[in-house]
DNA sequence: TTGCTCCTCACGTCACGTGAGGTGGC
DNA sequence: TTGCTCCTCACGTCACGTGAGGTGGC
């Protein structure tokens, strides 16, 4: 019967001879016969084994969960197993993989849009990415309580002017006069700001930001670290944390 | 101005003491002053530090790369072309992790279909899989130049039949038979058989693989190692190997 | 005799985790 | 004084890659 030599093996199954070796020293694939001067001989059976092996390593199982197959007992079971394991991993693999790229292209954006560059810009971008979701979550409570109160002042204004029904939009003034200060004191106790001079992160007096020329992502506010007036990031405010 | 120790620092940013140590050793996030019993401070701007440190780990940005980043030199390029490359690594991990994905249910889909398991019907499944998209092939080949002939043979008898055109069926005939057979070579010279008894890949011999019983992915033949006579699964041939 | 292959140490990789044994700081 | 936190070694992880220095087999 033809033996293999480790090299042999080792093109056959397109790995190194390092790693013929380091099955051998894993005890997953110990050859059949040595040699005289101590070399390693495989058999036919060796060789496929070694397909075996190199086929649920190129899938992902590990050595000691290829041990565990060809050790005794329910291979079927083991088989199974570990392949739904694999699986479960993969998929939470490619989510993270996903989840990675994801950010990386919101940073390349963010980049696109920040003025100047320095390292510090990361960490405002972060910032600015981390609390995204939360800062939105937040405008869009604001939108859906506004909804009714619109509603209210059109229905309101179109009575008044096509029958004379005045103290609808009376009603809508009281109404909408107390939301709106509320909505504004509720947003702007959520939102910081972040100053892209010296990258500080602060929350303003109400009076300042309330009637700050604004975008939607930016306000002109005057930075309290470094004095800089100008536009500035909006982003979600963590609750204040103590510091010691 | 407030400092932070090393727990402050892992716990605001959502990392093991052990992490942040590990970074002043690599230095990545040097404290900017120690106390007089050895422990490391940090200020206000190495957290910041340490926060764009952990978004770009995140990202999966080694810290090696990290390193370049904070570096001297022109930050903007260095990061846009670690991002790059990050998004290059990670869109390969994800088509890996597919193609990992595809091989195991491709294996479970196999291990239902194969009724006795042991380790080496895995390796059965390996040589299926692999040699899946070739055996494909080949069958699509055959199908393919059986089109023209088959168009033949209708034409001719449907002209046979109307108008008595007799030749015509005597030319496919010519045509047909040695097409027949030369396809039949050629398929079989590609085409070898697994015993599911014994896992030994053969080619049996024309005549006996012509005549008998099959279904589109197996036949039963004898297998010449272990002397079964029974239902053998076919796969694509690779060319002989020259063994010692 | 000359290449070529193979052998066995043994260290390196990567970003930490996990003790061990000792100490600072409230 | 007592917990708690922090300190520095130093080894372990995972599947090999990569020499070094020596030898088998044609």
């Amino acid at each position: 019967m033809s033996k293999y030599t480790t090299g042999e093996i080792a093109k056959l199954c397109g790995v190194s001879v390092r790693t013929v070796q380091y099955y051998d020293d894993r005890k997953i694939l110990i050859p059949s016969e040595l040699s005289e001067g101590g070399r390693r001989l495989y058999s036919e059976d060796d060789l496929k084994r070694m397909h075996v092996i190199c086929f649920l390593r190129e899938v992902g199982i590990s050595i000691n969960g290829i041990s565990e197959i060809f050790a005794e007992g329910d291979t079927a079971k083991v088989v199974s197993v570990l392949l739904d394991q694999q699986k479960k991993e993969l998929c939470r693999e490619m989510s993270d993989c996903q989840s990675k790229l994801a950010l990386i292209e919101g940073i390349q954006r963010e980049l696109g849009a920040l003025e100047g560059f320095s390292v510090e810009s990361i960490g405002d971008i972060a910032h600015i990415m981390k609390q995204k979701n939360k800062l939105k979550r937040t405008r869009w409570t604001m939108v859906l309580t506004g909804i009714p109160v619109t509603a209210l002042q059109w229905t309101s204004i179109v009575l008044w002017i096509t029958s004379g029904l005045w103290w609808l939009f009376v009603i809508w003034a009281c109404v909408a006069i107390p939301w709106g200060i509320g909505v504004s004191v509720y947003y702007f106790k959520h939102v910081a700001y972040i100053c892209p001079e010296c990258h500080e992160v602060f929350k303003p007096r109400f009076r300042e930001v309330f009637w700050a020329y604004h975008t939607p992502r930016m306000r002109r506010l005057t930075c309290p670290k470094c004095g800089r007036r100008g536009m500035c990031i909006e982003v979600y405010a963590e609750k204040e944390r103590n510091k010691v």
